[in-house]
DNA sequence: ATTAGCACTCTATTTTATTGAGTGCTAACA
DNA sequence: TGTTAGCACTCAATAAAATAGAGTGCTAAT
């Protein structure tokens, strides 16, 4: 059978209902609703034809429509494709983001020093706005490069060091020496530590690693501060997830039923069973994509539509961003929204 | 009426039993099940009485007795009581629980600059404990002391301040400077800064701010830094809370009906309206509070019990640390653990 | 003071009836 | 040939009625 331009519009009105309400639509409501002008018997013909070819099904007989997985996919692409066009029609939306994301700016260069932080806070105004639950991946890339180092005496028996690393990721470390050690000594470790290791990835400095112990045979503490530099940088490197607005699943019903919920927000909380969202595969820049119900590698969001976009820090880093809400989500307005935020993101991180 | 021994054996019987089914509980079954040896009609009776002085109720007529919140604390407050003479029976559980907390140690020494991590992992372990939902608030009490201070350069325009409150407690944050400025300058604000502000608290920086400044005509840089520190403090003084386990509340029915896991949850992902739960009143060291039902300061809790537990740093800084369950939550087990885990929160943050 | 026995109450569960939205199909129509 | 009106049919959802059983309160006997 043949999609024609007809049966698309009222798949298109079907699914656009749906969204909306939340219920399975009828062929009178199409009718009324649709500017097709057609009586509900022939749309219930095409019904009957689009059930058959895969795009909406009945809950039960006599109930109206849903779209199914197939369905949705089809709407999504078709908007993806038209999206060029009305890149940027709602002016106003923009608008309000960009000075939420000033504000969140001005918060994060007020505590750099904690990223997960400022992830929190995207994820949870990310939250706030779309009205369904969010995630956020920090950025990985084994290629984090070591910028600075410092050294510090903090009290008789501990040192503090300071790593920063590229795109001033700053760690500290406490650390405790069991022999006494000169400030004069100190002095010199600084030196020797941030003529050598500035600049290194963590694959470098792994490489090096025996030649700098074998120069280091003066400075005792060498050995132990380089450890810690190297399980800093390893640390960092981990990815982080954080969730935002979880709560908000509450918000429809079609997910409060049953043991959904449930799952999801446990899910959600544990952050583990998240890492097959984040980095699947094609690192297409920009890319944005979709999991429809049964497509989504998270077997608790069977029930939900999933949309991820990913952010890029300079030298190939890169996070995920992502969306979890029902099927019947607004993906329009859900990708626009990711769409700047990840723009917006690729600033923040960049410039700082 | 007199609340005689045995009657207080029979409610102490139903609510043992409530605890366990969380189902109402009738005569017949605490005639068989506790060592009274009565019959049911003898308990009947008792449990008429036991009703009228509002220890008990029956959700409706011809249902077996539940534990009003009236019950609950008498019940409560004689496992408080007779706590002493029984304080370490289960060893076994102890030990568990010392061997975790030397893997956290191990771990918190690791990234120790993340204290909101160290939070979050205590309140994760001790959710899964106790199979309740917990809360933990950051230490407070505005009497941080600032330890220590490293100005460094990062860049030719940015500086890096590095700030070590008492308690070890790191801040950093990057900084923009619009002029050129000499190593040789910063060396010596560096010197200045240490000398003037190691050993302050807020208060008394804040006192001697006007003074600072009169005295530093020839180091621009020096207010500018000074700002910077304070507001560090400011930021580190904010009380944080952090939850744990917040799905566990799902695991108790009668959590689940309605609303009220809704409430409850979205509540503990807020965190806001937690803050009535912390530092009520008198600094009592080591008190353990009980809130029980409608006891609670927090609305969406008023099906709930919450348990918490102080815990204390050096020079009055403390927080609080919370178990939320329902109402008919493993009291004993909740208090021991509570104990436990605050004793080596003591330990764990003042000895490092 | 304790207990056996019985009538009574009230929830929870199952069963049955009722309603109404929406379909599929047929026959008429342009 | 495509469109539409009309009608019988299906099925979920809701309401109403019937049933079962757990547990009580009370009375009378021990």
């Amino acid at each position: 059978m043949e999609l024609d331009v007809r049966k698309f519009k009222i798949l298109e009105a079907v699914i656009r209902n749906y969204l909306q309400t939340g219920e399975p639509v009828g062929s009178r409501t199409i009718s009324k609703d649709s500017d097709l002008s057609l009586s509900s018997a022939t749309i219930r013909n095409e019904m009957a034809d689009l059930e058959d070819m895969g795009y909406i099904i009945q809950p039960h007989t006599s109930a109206g429509r849903i779209p199914t997985d197939k369905g949705y996919r089809l709407y999504v692409e078709s908007i993806l494709a038209h999206k060029e066009k009305a890149l940027s029609t709602r002016e106003e939306n923009i608008k309000k983001r960009e000075k939420e994301l000033d504000a969140m700016e001005k918060e994060y260069s007020s505590k750099m020093d904690q990223m997960k932080d400022i992830m929190e806070a995207v994820a949870r105004s990310l939250a706030d706005d779309t009205n369904y639950a969010t995630m956020i991946s920090s950025c990985m890339g084994k290629c984090n490069r070591i910028k600075f180092v410092q050294l510090s005496r903090l009290e008789e028996q501990k040192l503090l060091v300071v790593i920063v690393l590229e795109g001033n990721i700053i760690r500290n470390k406490v650390f405790n020496i069991t022999k006494n050690i000169t400030e004069d000594s100190i002095a010199r470790l600084n030196m020797l530590i941030n003529t050598t290791v500035t600049g290194l990835s963590v694959d470098e400095l792994e490489r090096q690693l025996g030649v700098l112990e074998a120069q280091s045979g003066s400075q005792p503490m060498l050995r132990e501060v380089l450890e810690i530099i190297f399980e800093t940088i390893r640390n960092a490197d981990d990815v982080q997830i954080v969730t935002g607005g979880t709560t908000n699943i509450f918000k429809y019903p079609e997910l409060c039923a049953g043991e959904i919920a449930r799952d999801l927000i446990t899910t959600l909380e544990d952050k583990q069973g998240l890492t097959s969202l984040i980095s699947p595969g094609v690192p297409e820049e920009g890319a944005i994509r979709f999991y429809i119900g049964e497509e989504t590698p998270v077997k608790a969001m069977k029930d939900c539509s999933v949309v991820t976009a990913t952010y890029e820090l300079s030298d190939g880093m890169r996070g995920t961003i992502g969306i979890i809400g029902p099927k019947r989500m607004d993906y329009e307005m859900v990708v626009e929204t990711l769409n700047n935020i990840r723009m917006r993101l690729d600033d923040l991180f960049r410039k700082t």
